[in-house]
DNA sequence: CCGCAAAACTAACCTACGGCAATCTCATTC
DNA sequence: GAATGAGATTGCCGTAGGTTAGTTTTGCGG
């Protein structure tokens, strides 16, 4: 079943690229055939990049923004001393730099840390859509307020929780926010972050965080190691953490 | 000169409520009479409420967001041992919550820090204004990226500055944003918080902010006292901070 | 002008995390 | 299968900032 959007472009309807991104976007409101179609219409062929490249610096001007297709960026602000912190991690689904469709270039760097695919669209397109569906706009203007709670929740990491309790934290978001988009199962995912790429995330050193792995190891509550994080108790980590994945909005509304 | 929105409407065109939020995006776009005359015309007028008043609880349904016009609010978070974590601080012109338009809950408490007037704007009335203006709904989508910005900013200095630059971070980025809406002078401006108010911005304690502010006293940078900053080596203030207004989106640009 | 509470300030001590350096593990390459 | 290098791991010690427990100052209602 095409509808007319699909009829004219011969991506809309398949661009499977687009599939986590709706999987995300359906966890929190309803979009038609319709809106789909014009959503995956708009999303480019993903290209693929490297681990550890900077593909957008911070200040360039910008006129398209990033669909992480598979993968996982990082929104990082390196010091004049060379520590870096990373403010936002993003996964397989994630609109990476939507927030430069307003703000026309960023405040920090966007950096690949796996080798990732990314579906460019172009803010021109953007605009024409929300045009004929205003309700799009709503939904992707909530998808980059979503960032800011995510924000919101690192804030509260940085400034109040000891460094086992921003660890677990932090593997507790990513359980949830990973499996909205079906990329990890009850007991675990992948994630192939170094040491010190999660010190960089939680304002630590990569010694400290080691340190910290392993109490939450002898603990018994999760594991990471070769790439993979499996949570052996999930309610004890969550109650360590005190993680609540309110600020994640998973309920469905109109928006 | 009256537009048609504002002879519809008997406040519109007068509503002085809403002159700093225009400073506020003017400074970021330009925004014709037509348009002042609708943002003007769906703020109620202003409310008062006492200082340390949570006006806004943590995931309570809202159909309304709410405009500063006088006071200073916080974004809160409270830790089950009692501690706070202030995510955000707004001054006179920020929709404190416009992420409400589209989240339809916070994730977060907000509380009033000094005595406050707040205009109530309905979320019915801004998705009536966006139908006939979505240049409106891109600004207002742009003020929210900015508070995303500023929580990133946050981020960082929880992350990796050490409490010296961090409070002397938060005082210039304060200097910058009441310049904007004209309630900083250059050399500093009022600022009715307490030491432990900044302590729960900054992921500090309340007596380590008070040796934090005697430090940059006795450097001559900053004095903050009798609830005034007194800026008094703005270059050194901004070295030592490692700050830069970049994050902050001043340039006025079509958006 | 007094009495009171809240906030500011100080000092002595304590601890979580950083800094540094050495060692270990493991994957990759030739 | 030896050589290499990135990352993980550990130990020791230093320090920024927390904790506790005050005292002093400020603002304010009566």
């Amino acid at each position: 079943m095409m509808t007319a959007a699909a009829e004219r472009d011969p991506f809309a309807g398949a661009a499977p690229w687009a599939d986590r991104l709706l999987m995300k976007l359906r966890q929190r409101d309803d979009i038609d055939a319709e809106e789909e179609a014009a959503l995956r219409s708009i999303i480019e062929p993903p290209q693929a990049y490297p681990a550890r490249r900077v593909i957008i610096e911070e200040g360039e001007p910008l006129e398209r923004s990033a669909l992480l297709v598979e993968g996982l960026l990082a929104r990082f602000k390196d010091m004049r001393d060379g520590q870096q912190q990373i403010s936002e991690l993003h996964v397989a689904g994630d609109f990476a730099d939507l927030h430069s469709f307003t703000l026309k270039r960023l405040d920090h760097g966007i950096l690949t840390l796996t080798p990732c695919r990314i579906g460019w669209v172009g803010h021109d397109a953007l605009i024409a859509m929300f045009e004929r569906f205003p309700h799009l706009g709503r939904l992707l203007w909530f998808s980059t307020n979503l960032d800011a709670a995510i924000h919101r929740a690192w804030t509260v990491s940085l400034g109040r929780r000891d460094a086992v309790a921003r660890l677990a934290h932090l593997l507790c978001e990513l359980q949830v926010r990973l499996e909205i988009v079906g990329l990890a199962d009850p007991t675990g995912y992948p994630l192939a972050l170094t040491q010190n790429d999660l010190a960089n995330c939680l304002g630590l050193t990569s010694v400290h965080v080691n340190r910290v792995l392993r109490e939450l190891r002898e603990r018994e509550l999760v594991t990471f190691r070769g790439g993979h994080v499996t949570i052996a108790d999930r309610a004890g980590l969550c109650d360590l953490a005190e993680f609540s994945a309110d600020y994640l909005f998973l309920e469905k509304r109109p928006r």
